[in-house]
RNA sequence: GGGGUCGUCAGCUAGUAUGGUUUAGGCUACACGGCUCGGGCCCGUGAAAUCGUGGGUUCAAAUCCCACCGACCCCA
């Protein structure tokens, strides 16, 4: 082992750690030279396109259709709604207009270019409800300081819109998005909180809005996934009527959920990551198990031979397999497996071959052992599982013990890297002031996953307490 | 919005203070050949940089000056 060429500690140097690995497992490659503009290159994309596979087959099986809408919203679309553009127009890549026809938006969040097709589609309650989501990219002119993945001027997501005809159905819908949120982020081994965000921190637009925060490593909560009740906010402006079984004409209910792709992604790298690089899950690992073959020098055949033939076995059973036959040295390919995550290796040379064993490798571990060939099948399926629960129970792990009870504002400004639970008034200025006066602490609204009682005064100004809040700083 | 730091092969960088023996050097990666193969071997050879762009000063500019472009950091 040559320390000097492991990543930094992740925990001590999130920042370096972090370009690092996205460089050195060929992630992303940041010069492209715009800000906030990376390219995403195979071994992202591999990962990316399973998450985003996931998400979308939860999206489907209940219920949902997929559409593409246009890139572009002409800004008379963006403008219907006042709190949404208020909120936006700020940081809206703008298409400058030629003569005679209008200005555009490179869509920030594709409500205002969906919903006017809404009004056109939907007529009847028969019409509804109407679930659709698309997969794509949106485009906000971030001035703050940028990261790969984590905050992007161009990102990469799943919107879900979906219409309804009252607010009961909607709020259901609320639910079953953070159910297939919930669902996913098993399935990646991610421990998370859900919240619900204060009354000035909705989305804009939003009647109520939902998130889903993870934790970094360096101690700041990620977004990954947010849900929103629209209500009538939209569906009034933009004229989705329905008439109902009476005949009446109503406002369909609205909702919207945006999981993050890539800010999925950029959890699963930065909280399962170590400092020999990527640690995947079974569920978005490109190549789950690899198959490292050591010739000796007469015996190549019979060692590959059996590499092929494990690898077959595994591919019976579904398990995205590779044989690495390059002429690399076996050190050289255990790093660069561990580097992109790989969860499994199984290692044959004549050894193996000769005594009917299979030497495995587990990543998350980094052990070794041997086990009879002819276990190989259960041995692997039994691991996926293991992999799985000893990453998530890592994950929460960390998550417990980051968060911690306060009830002075002492005690807030001396929290480092924390996640604060505390008694809170609900008051925005109260929620300024900690931000300005801890160096960012920020109130991300009160869980709803293990939602608690107050327990005494707002921890900051000492007034009555309305709820319990989650406080963190934030990317 | 205000302030600061920095742009040299694909990556990391030496060289810039004091302009001139530097053919702009090294390590990693890359290509070819050899030797190997149970944790990144080793040996040899090669390719790779109009020193971010444009202008200026000078006998002479990566080095000094100006402008622009880009990246990064800090503060509001």
């Amino acid at each position: 082992m040559q320390p000097e060429r492991a990543l930094p500690d992740k925990e001590k140097q999130f920042s370096e750690w972090y370009s690092e690995i996205l460089e050195r497992a060929e992630l992303v490659d940041i010069r492209y030279n715009v800000k906030g503009f990376v390219v995403y290159r195979p071994n992202l994309m591999r990962i990316i396109n399973l998450i985003r596979n996931e998400l979308e087959s939860s999206l489907i099986s209940r219920g949902h259709q997929q559409v593409m809408f246009p890139i572009v919203i002409p800004m008379s679309y963006l403008r219907k709604e006042q709190e949404h553009v208020t909120g936006f127009e700020a940081e809206v890549f703008k298409i400058r207009a030629e003569e005679g026809e209008e200005e555009l938006a490179l869509r920030p969040t594709s409500e205002t270019a969906m919903y006017p097709m809404y009004a056109l589609w939907v007529h009847s309650y028969r019409d509804l409800p109407l679930k659709l989501f698309q997969t794509g990219t949106v485009y906000r002119k971030e001035t703050r300081a940028t990261k790969p993945l984590i905050r992007g001027r161009e990102f990469f997501w799943i919107e879900a819109h979906d219409a309804f005809e009252n607010k009961e159905q909607a709020l259901t819908q609320v639910i079953e998005d953070i159910e297939i949120t919930k669902e996913a982020l098993r399935k990646f081994g991610l421990a998370f909180i859900v919240v619900e965000r204060e009354e000035w921190d909705k989305f804009p637009g939003a009647e109520k809005t939902f998130a889903f925060d993870c934790l970094m490593p360096d101690g700041k909560v990620l977004q990954i996934a947010t849900t929103h009740y629209l209500g009538t906010k939209f569906s009034k402006p933009f004229e989705v009527i329905y008439l109902d079984r009476a005949g009446e004409k109503k406002n369909v209910h609205q909702t919207c959920f945006g999981p993050g792709i890539s800010r999925m992604a950029a959890a699963v790298i930065s909280i399962h990551g170590d400092e020999f690089g990527l640690v995947l899950p079974f569920d978005v690992a490109p190549i789950q198990v690899v198959i490292v073959p050591i010739p000796k020098e007469g015996k190549e055949k019979e060692v590959i031979a059996k590499a092929k033939e494990v690898e077959e076995r595994l591919e019976k059973i579904h398990i995205r397999t590779l044989v690495d036959a390059s002429d690399e040295r076996p050190g050289a390919k255990f790093y660069k497996y561990e580097l992109i995550g790989t969860p499994m290796r199984i290692e044959i040379g004549e050894r193996e071959v000769s005594e009917r064993k299979l030497t495995f490798f587990r990543r998350d571990i980094r052990k070794r052992w041997e086990v009879e060939e002819c276990e190989l099948e259960v041995e692997v399926l039994k691991h996926k599982e293991d992999i799985l629960k000893n990453l998530t129970n890592r994950s929460n792990e960390k998550l417990k013990n980051a968060i911690v009870r306060i009830n002075t504002k002492e005690e807030l400004k001396e929290s480092n890297n924390k996640i604060i639970l505390m008694n809170f008034c609900g008051n925005q200025q109260c929620a300024e002031r900690i931000k300005y006066d801890t160096k960012g602490y920020e109130v991300r609204g009160s869980r709803i996953d293990k939602p608690e009682d107050v327990w005494g005064p707002c921890a900051w100004c000492g007034s009555e307490a309305k709820k319990v809040v989650i406080a963190a700083r934030a990317y």
